[in-house]
DNA sequence: GCGTTGTCGCAACCGAGTTGCGTTAATTTT
DNA sequence: AAAATTAACGCAACTCGGTTGCGACAACGC
């Protein structure tokens, strides 16, 4: 596993999602840091920050991985069950605040949960 | 569009999904059907069962798309807003009959939705 | 400055799903 | 029942998000 070590890639990634009120997907860093940072070295930092509790990741409709910072949750223990929301007009994907009750079917043992809500954004809607 | 044919392999396709209570993934089919049904055979089957409305489809946490029968949907609108199952250590794949409240994120238009549940089913906790 | 060890770039690879096209077979028409 | 129509099929090649093995490099501790 090993310590995070403070790189310049990995500073303009966290710059990027902290700059971003949006989650971002590998296919988007790539993009901005085309030419800059390698595939590979972008998926490999978003998986080790997910493990580091840093960033939580989702999956849209059209099976996109999507990452976001995290708030409340620490290594190892993704608790949020935050829903997440994807604008079929802009793309764009966000958290959305509002916790979520969510059901348990029969008596199995949920350890984890995953909301994806989509339609129009508040800005394509107008 | 056109309309749907009675073929051999339609009925074997939708044999297996009623036979299983679990909902079912393109590779399951294909394993099933080995040799017997070409792999864009039956993802074009699926596409097309599901344009019709006589299958939904949802993703699981590993990005792969499960199939199961619709009860109550009906073509071009699929209402359920019901949630998965993912059982992490058989990873059988099931529906949840509880239905789910939803919260509605700002001004925006929420069109669909999707729940994902994962944890380890009954069976396995025992 | 030097060794350790995590990170990077590259290229090749993987696996789910798609596509173009020529063929086969289910349904319609005559 | 034969012919015409057109959906469904098989095949092979392809797309694309993501992974992996490996040698080179750079961050950190001493």
């Amino acid at each position: 596993m090993g310590v995070l070590r403070k790189t310049k890639h990995l500073e303009q990634v966290l710059q990027a999602f902290r700059q971003s009120s949006d989650a971002l997907s590998a296919g988007m860093l790539l993009d901005a840091f085309a030419n800059e940072i390698n595939k590979s070295t972008v998926y490999r930092m978003l998986q080790k920050l997910e493990d580091d509790g840093v960033i939580h990741s989702f999956l849209t409709m059209d099976q996109i991985r999507f990452y976001a910072l995290c708030k409340g949750c620490s290594s190892g223990r993704h608790v949020d069950t935050h829903a997440h929301f994807q604008c079929t007009s802009c793309k764009r994907v966000s958290c959305v605040s509002e916790e979520i009750v969510l059901p348990t079917p029969g008596r199995s043992r949920i350890t984890s949960a995953q909301v994806l809500l989509s339609g129009q954004c508040e800005s394509c809607l107008s």
